[in-house]
DNA sequence: TGTGTAAGCAAGTAACTACTTGCATCCCTC
DNA sequence: GAGGGATGCAAGTAGTTACTTGCTTACACA
């Protein structure tokens, strides 16, 4: 049962460097130093093979984001810093599969967990944010949700082709990314400004 | 003469739909109407036609940015929305490149050549206004240019695989990136905010 | 009217593709 | 020690790939 697995991880490998046409199940077998029939006996053919690669590849959990915000800049910056740390990683998959997904469109289920999950993560904790009355500016927390994930993801997709297209250094990028979008919605790491709501409470206390 | 540009042409499609490895001679010249020797009479091989078609589709001329910024959020917003277009336009060819540059590098030449040029035009023009002392933040205009860059670039490639990720309308969506950025450079509409070297002549004037 | 050039067509090459079959070998378990 | 399941190996199938060759047709130009 071993031989299973190691075929799933050399298909993955061989899938993020080839794509799906340039993964032959021969080139898996020799990846996974395995005979090719064993593929065929184990998963009966290549497209079902590929399909539990993908599942696997594709079911990481993020780093959480807390529900009550109390200190935004480090709480965003770690949050886009795994993020991007994740994307960089699997960069050639998530290349190749985005290339296949117009041919194969049941890989866009799979595919499309991780990011959904991001933005619905991102979303709540912005909306948290506005709601504690820490933003100054008006804001449309999906669409700051689309614009600090559109810039890592930008940067861990082209960073290695154009290098210099981006932020220096690579390793401050998340934090930078992650700052302007709080100063776009002016956010300071203070505490919370007074809702409408809280300002009497607030004068009350500091009476 | 004709036919070779119906197979360039062709070869273009097929590319986009299928990537190096699904776009066959066999394909091209049925999209092209034209007999599978004619390409090889014409081109010599496979790898010299796709060359020549990438060529074709990259150099493309980009909406310019005026050198002296007048009016931050209308000048900036249609330059976002024409690089959006632009983006949304070769949506499926872009995810086809991307997915082949690690196998075939000389891809990347000519296609990075467009958001190369982005880039810089756009890094030039929120320099110009940072100088104008127009914006009340400091910020890197690299990593500024980046930020709204990428926000477009991962509208345009994922806004068809996960719709409700993305702002609504999608028309909009420039618009509201280019206005998020703007707020966090803190640039005002109205005329340049007075630099520290302006501020004498500012006060001599209104004197 | 003759000539050159671009194109079509039919056939074929060698390599590669996913996948199958038959048989030998291993190791685990009863 | 016998049986069974997983694996390896050699061979083969039918289809596809890039690319070639030889011959024919069509059109343009002189």
């Amino acid at each position: 049962m071993d031989s299973r697995n190691e075929i799933i991880n050399a298909a993955c490998q061989v899938f993020a460097r080839l794509g799906f046409r340039g993964c032959t199940t021969r080139r898996i077998a020799d990846a996974a130093g395995v005979n090719e029939v064993t593929i065929f006996r184990q998963f009966g053919s290549k497209e079902a093979l590929i399909r539990e690669a993908m599942k696997r590849t594709h079911s990481v959990d993020l780093a959480p984001l807390p529900d009550v915000p109390t200190n935004p800049e480090r709480e965003l910056t770690s949050w886009s810093e795994s993020f991007i740390q994740h994307l960089r990683l699997r960069s050639s998959i998530i290349r190749k599969t985005m290339s296949e997904m117009e041919e194969r469109p049941e890989m866009c289920e799979s595919a499309s967990y991780v990011p959904r999950q991001a933005s619905a993560d991102l979303c709540h904790y912005l909306t948290a944010l506005k709601r504690q009355g820490r933003a100054a500016e008006k804001f449309d927390p999906k669409t700051a949700a689309a614009m600090l994930m559109g810039a890592i993801f930008a940067d861990a997709m082209g960073r290695g082709m154009m290098p210099d297209v981006y932020p220096q250094p690579e390793e401050k990028a998340a934090q930078m990314y992650t700052r302007l979008l709080l100063k776009a919605l002016g956010v300071e790491n203070g505490a919370p400004r007074p809702t409408t709501k809280q300002t009497k409470r607030a004068k009350q206390l500091s009476a």
